[in-house]
DNA sequence: TCGTTATCAGTAATGATTACTATTATTATA
DNA sequence: TATAATAATAGTAATCATTACTGATAACGA
């Protein structure tokens, strides 16, 4: 993979922030500082980093795709009404234990990717 | 919210199977046994019955809305080769447990969803 | 039975994402 | 350093799951 500067603009905002942005949120940041980035550019990019590992993706209720920088295992909330996503480090992962910290839970999607069985027997 | 054929049919498809399909599979399910049925009327009632939550969504990576016919409390396992949906019901939550069970587990998501602070006070 | 109106079938529109294409930029090598 | 090979880009068109629209139909309370 070479070089690109905005590949890595991409990657630096991504990094730099703390929310969970979506692809247009990005594209807006980014053409602040490149103001001829093309949306095409940025998906493309988000679909390397992500296939790369380098960030996560988010499939969230709101039919669009979130991206989060941090790659380390963390959970997410996320709010009914205001949409706003929280990150859930270890330890806080029982409904439970995410209420005590002033969260009202009200349902849970927990997916595990992998390979299954009978694909690697 | 008055009875209809159609409606009832979409629900007995999904909660009579334990794949988890998604809307065009749903479609193409319920058009043997109501050649008529349209797309937009399986989309429509999907979406009721997940608002009224008779059944579950579940956002994954294939760019496709799948449902659940089962609400009980239980996570999900999705292979990266075949795609296939595996339920984990309880106790088998953490990466460890599934393994245990021969999945060999990649990545996972895990997100919650309820009433923040800010908006719930 | 009748009137109200939720629901439907069929189709058009939406919107996030991806694909395409001519051009530009990176990088290995002479 | 100049150059050739080819990734990557900007801009735009296409895709495709999902939603909205519309006139017709069906459920159901009075």
């Amino acid at each position: 993979m070479r070089y690109s500067r905005q590949r890595e603009l991409i990657t630096d905002i991504i990094k730099g922030r703390c929310d969970h942005p979506t692809a247009d949120m990005i594209y807006y940041s980014a053409r602040e500082v490149e103001p001829n980035i093309s949306l095409g550019t940025v998906y493309r990019n988000l679909k390397l980093l992500a296939d790369e590992g380098v960030i996560i993706t988010l499939e969230t209720q709101d039919k669009k795709l979130h991206y989060d920088g941090d790659t380390s295992r963390h959970s997410h909330f996320i709010c009914n009404k205001c949409g706003k996503i929280i990150d859930l480090f270890r330890p806080a992962k029982t409904p439970d234990e995410i209420s005590d910290l002033g969260l009202k839970v009200t349902g849970e999607r927990c997916i595990y990717y992998g390979d299954c069985t009978e694909c690697f027997g």
